[in-house]
RNA sequence: GGCCUCGUGGCGGAGUGGCUACGCAGAGGACUGCAAAUCCUUGUACGGGGGUUCGAUUCCCUCCGAGGCCUCCA
């Protein structure tokens, strides 16, 4: 087996390291989380995509064997933190005159629903902040307990002094980062650094009860608490933005190593760069803030919605650690990107679709994420793809594994679905029949299963966006109350039009159905297809 | 002021001490009643100046330019 090693660029050194875990049996990884107080925006879609690249890279690599021996049994955990108690969150509950834990709870619904758009796998797990306030607290408690963390006027702040290495991270001396101090001094500061790890609470705000009297913990606390609970002292990949490497990455670094007497809270730290829009930091005040709602619901960006798949794989074409220009004209390159893939994959012979080892692809994500690279070898197993089936094996595992595709059993249901839309549309599910006869089932089971399926789905239409493929256009326009029926006879009449040389009719069709927002082509071979315009 | 990125063809964007990816757009062609789609072919680049080297887009120095962090921020 000819697995690539995986090679990534580790902030703590400046440097590509191969990658190696503590515990060939299970890798563990942390990526910093959103603070739920608002709809998250496209910069932060980036780190939530590349890591999301990076975990299905480490399950794909576990599953060979790569860590363990061949044995395929490491696991791979992913911890993905929610912020739920901070202080912009209290302040714009306040300002809405909701409840924070309405706001963090809605919030993190419309998070949630953005990340899945995104094609983004679940992680292993999503701790929230305030379900670890007893970790925090155990952390502080053994900080002070150490001599790295001292009590002062309600507050308890990290004593930066005390920690030699303190700096190492972000590459700085403590008399460097004096001097360029813009901070307030607080009076019962020690140091002009020290940080606070905990901070009291007035009534109205929320806090908990503590050896330091009732209280809230500090920001960057609540990632040392929770890594810790959910993989333990010292762990392997911990990820985030750049702009978190100091002094979120730092302080975390400072507030686990001293209280657990670790040289080293991750082995790997990834940090992912940042992204513009349109060529101009994005602001509120410059008004070009984007939410990744906005672009999957509404107008607002380029006068069009964009499906989750586009905005994936837009932001897949810039390798991760390079600044990133988010633009219309990206968008589109993306999406006329995915129409020719996805219309390679709608014309596979799904029967004979299996699994299969991406090689080339595998190696350039082996290579610190070169997901460029790996786009590139896409492009070139589509054409691949397009002469023979059993190279369409490669192409589909492959845009599975960077997430453009969802796994060979959804697709099917989508397929399922459309089926359940129109009996006009059966030819879109003759590969799944085809499947499941040769499985051995009867016509009637096939068609029970079939329309069992199809329920099932219907009630997720929304889940799954893979709009490009044809079964998933005819779910659109099911959602978008057209009639299939409808299209699919004034689609004969055009034909049988054609058969008598009646271009003027022919056209007529043409433009009428145009109007309406569907596309007919006539292929090589005189078949008419259509699909769906924006 | 300190720390740190980056500057590749019309655009996006990898990469390499010598063999100039890839995508989009453009041009030419095939196919077609037309259109679309598809397929084939194709041009153009490594910010400026020094240096190291047989040879630099790739290494070093310098200048110019863009950006980030040092305060909440992915």
């Amino acid at each position: 087996m000819s697995t690539p090693a995986l090679k990534i660029y580790n902030t703590l050194t400046r440097t590509k390291e191969e990658f190696r875990p503590i515990d060939p049996a299970h890798v563990r990884m942390y990526v910093c989380g959103p603070t739920v107080y608002d709809y998250a925006h496209i910069g932060n879609a980036r780190p939530l995509i590349v890591f999301d690249v990076l975990y299905r890279l480490l399950r794909h690599l576990a599953k060979q064997g790569v860590w363990d021996g061949g044995k395929g049994e490491t696991k791979v955990t992913y911890v993905r933190n929610i912020t739920d108690v901070d202080d912009k969150i209290n302040a714009r509950a306040a300002e809405r005159g909701v409840s924070i834990r309405e706001l963090t709870e809605e919030t993190n619904k419309v998070f949630q629903e953005d990340v899945r758009a995104l094609g983004c796998l679940e992680p292993t797990v999503q701790p929230r902040a305030t379900e670890h306030i007893a970790q925090m607290i155990a952390i502080i408690e053994r900080l002070i307990a150490s001599g790295h963390a001292y009590p002062a006027d309600g507050h308890v702040l990290f004593d930066v002094p005390s920690m030699p290495s303190y700096g190492r991270l972000s590459r700085r001396s403590l008399d460097e980062m004096m001097a360029g101090a813009r901070v307030d001094v607080a009076p019962y500061k020690r140091g002009d650094m020290d940080f606070v790890l905990w901070k009291p609470s007035k009534e109205t705000e929320p806090g908990w009860d503590s050896p330091w009297g009732r209280g809230r913990p500090g920001w960057h606390i609540e990632c040392s608490a929770m890594s810790w609970a959910h993989l333990g002292e010292t762990f392997d990949i911990h990820g985030g933005g750049i702009d978190l490497v100091f002094p979120h990455h730092e302080n975390e670094i400072a507030q686990s190593c001293c209280a657990f007497g670790q040289d080293v809270m991750a082995n790997y730290w990834i940090h992912n760069g940042f992204l513009q829009v349109e060529g101009e930091k994005m602001s509120k005040s410059l008004g070009n803030f984007v939410t990744i709602h906005e672009l999957l619901h509404t107008e607002k960006f380029g006068g069009r919605k964009w499906p989750g798949e586009v905005l994936r794989l837009a932001m897949l074409r810039t390798h991760y650690r390079q600044p990133i220009d988010w633009t219309v004209k990206a968008l589109e390159e993306a999406e006329k990107t995915l129409q020719t893939w996805m219309g390679v994959v709608s014309n596979l012979d799904f029967s004979s679709v299996g699994i299969a080892e991406p090689k080339a692809v595998l190696a350039s994500l082996a290579d610190d994420l070169n997901t460029p690279a790996a786009l590139t070898e896409i492009h070139a197993a589509c054409e691949l793809a397009s002469s023979s089936d059993t190279n369409a094996n490669e192409f589909v595992s492959a845009l599975q594994l960077v997430g453009l595709l969802p796994p060979l059993e959804e697709m099917i249901r989508l397929r399922a679905k459309a089926f359940d839309v129109a009996d006009s549309a059966q030819w879109l599910l003759q590969p799944l029949i085809d499947l499941l006869s040769r499985a051995g089932m009867t016509s009637d089971e096939i068609r029970c299963e079939i329309e069992r399926i199809g329920k099932m789905i219907t009630k997720n239409v929304n889940k799954y966006r893979a709009r490009q493929l044809p079964p998933a256009d005819a779910i659109q326009l099911y959602a978008d109350g057209l009639d299939i029926g409808n299209l699919n006879r004034a689609i004969e009449r055009r034909l049988a039009a054609r058969v008598d040389k009646n271009w003027d009719e022919s056209d007529r069709i043409r433009d009428e159905l145009a109007t309406v927002g569907i596309a007919v082509k006539d292929n090589k071979d005189g078949t008419p297809t259509w699909e769906e315009k924006r």
